[in-house]
DNA sequence: CTGAAAGCGCTTACAG
DNA sequence: CTGAAAGCGCTTACAG
């Protein structure tokens, strides 16, 4: 049985001692004799009292809370990071404040502002791009702060990712390796910033070093959803012919598998498509998407884990970059099989 | 700017007046002179100051925290009720804070003791099947909840569902429209709890309805995801022949669609296949699947406009059901259609 | 319109 | 080992 009207007065009271030693007890801080220790743990069982969080956080200038601000929840890329950042935020007894900001600015500023309001201990940040707006605000805030995917030169704020160039070097080559000429690319500006710059320069110099010959006319923007992939898969299709086409989100690339279908290719036998993050549905799309794997999961759980060290006046590491896996599937294949 | 280090009291002294008058300034709660006001607002914007919510909170016995306990945010299903109740929460001035259980009771448990703990002033609460030391735990607490998907007679909490019982008649009463006579059904008992069994209920009763016997070997339980849906499908596929399979959610459906298509049945000319719930992948699987639309986003911003209803002191409904909605694609097909 | 004081529920030096 | 007191940063009667 719990009670929150219950206060450590009343506890105090029942078991006929001072506040202060109710508080000793329940915080192990200071030696408390067996005697009154017993009396307080029994007045705190028959009343169901519980600490009230609010006070406490007011004098140890401790929330337990560490925000999650991230675009979009429903997104199952973030899903994941969300997934990790709770795991860990639990096991060390924080709780996450959710905050999903579409993206907008005035909503991440707001938000960034409330977690300040809340006395939240730490903060995980995710966003597009990182503006002015927000460099300034973190320039003079104090929160313990881990970024995923995003970088700063001036700001000294950790963050956790993967080699992004590395992993679209990695398909490429795949790609090449697999007999494609003509590869396409539909990437999100937008979104991870530099990441995605990037991986634009991974893919240009990648081509490159097998002599393939750049053309923009295969490589467009695209945002971070199935539709923006169907959509702009199918504008690309309708102008050029390619290979293979890598987007470099899964989301979108399941949107891409879809448009090819209804335009008449096969999948893989006319044009290999080939995804980024390894989301759970990929595995089971029809067919399989292959797919640079993100660990997800990880990298909110060593975003979260990072800001909790950061609390705990630790040092940390100013870059994590988690190891990525390409993960073979259906959807690409060799040219040779191909004719 | 903010400063979260200023306190009521350096904005007082910087503007010459007394911290009650900065207090009425900031909530505008009692008239100050326009002079007075000035000053204290310049000091604000100068010094950065923020209100400290622990500190107002405690003296207002007001968090503006709303708890959202769910099972998996991983999981698109809840991921989308997450996202309703995130932009709910928002939108009247609350934030909200995360519980991931994966189910497990002790976790349930944990969580709503922390919820009592943080002082929540709300709560939206998802979890497989009402346990009685849930029920416990809600008869002598005092946190304004609603349910989503559970139900209690013994509990005085209002819920937000669907009408699952007419949703499965109609997606039965579909299936057999469409020249079915074998139907299968995998849905999952120990999720949405007595929704199940009402699901299964709208099963047998829509078979007998129309003449059709019930079998209970293309009948079995199924978990919440993609591999269940996986795992089962091919277990029952190997013991009957069935016209068509009812999963009660869609990863369990995307899972199934899978395992029957390995198994060599193409879908939906030998095997008509459809989901439940409706996720946002649903659309863009290959082949697209039939489905009963939730709303899911509806479900979490209603759900925790009830709360914030209560919360205000305001009577809320003891039970509502949004409209489901067959989507018809390709993932099933008519009978006739199919030589 | 304004300020001093009490109080929200805690923790923690301080003195014993 | 124990308690009275001060204080965390606010709000709000109360008195003027």
């Amino acid at each position: 049985m719990i009670n929150i009207k219950i206060t450590i007065k009343d506890v105090a009271k029942r078991a006929g001692v001072s506040i202060s030693t109710v508080s000793r007890v329940i915080n192990d801080s200071k030696p408390v004799s067996d005697e009154a220790k017993q009396r307080v743990l029994d007045a705190i069982k028959e009343t169901g009292y519980r600490p009230n969080q609010l006070a406490r956080g007011l004098v140890l200038r401790k929330s337990n809370i560490i925000g999650m601000i991230i675009p979009d929840i429903a997104n199952p890329y973030y899903a994941a990071i969300v997934e990790g950042a709770e795991e860990i935020a639990n096991m060390y007894g924080y709780t996450l404040l959710l905050c999903n900001t579409h993206g907008e600015l005035d909503k991440e500023i707001e938000y960034l502002n409330l977690m300040a309001d809340k006395q939240a201990d730490g903060l995980v940040f995710m966003t597009g791009k990182l503006k002015s707006e927000h460099v300034d605000w973190f320039k003079n805030a104090e929160i313990k702060t881990c970024f995923i995917n995003l970088y700063s030169r001036e700001l000294d704020i950790p963050m956790v990712s993967i080699d992004n160039y590395n992993a679209v070097t990695e398909a490429i080559n795949y790609l090449i390796s697999n007999g494609h000429v003509k590869i396409g690319m539909l990437y999100a500006p937008d979104v991870d910033d530099l990441l995605q710059e990037e991986r634009l320069r991974a893919y240009k110099e990648a081509l490159k070093n097998h002599g393939h010959e750049f053309d923009e006319d295969v490589v467009s923007e695209c945002r971070f959803s199935i539709e923006s992939g169907y959509v702009k898969t199918k504008e690309l299709l309708n102008n050029k012919k390619v290979d293979a086409l890598l987007l470099t989100n899964d989301v979108a690339a399941i949107g891409a598998m879809k448009a090819a279908t209804e335009m008449g290719y096969r999948v893989p036998e006319d044009i290999s498509i080939m995804g980024f993050d390894d989301i759970s549905f990929s595995a089971y799309y029809q067919p399989s998407l292959t797919s640079i794997n993100q660990p997800t999961y990880d990298m909110g759980a060593v975003a979260t884990r990072m800001v909790i060290k950061q609390i705990a006046g630790e040092q940390v590491e100013k870059m994590i970059l988690l190891p990525h896996k390409l993960v073979e599937r259906e959807s690409t294949v060799k040219m040779s099989n191909n004719i």
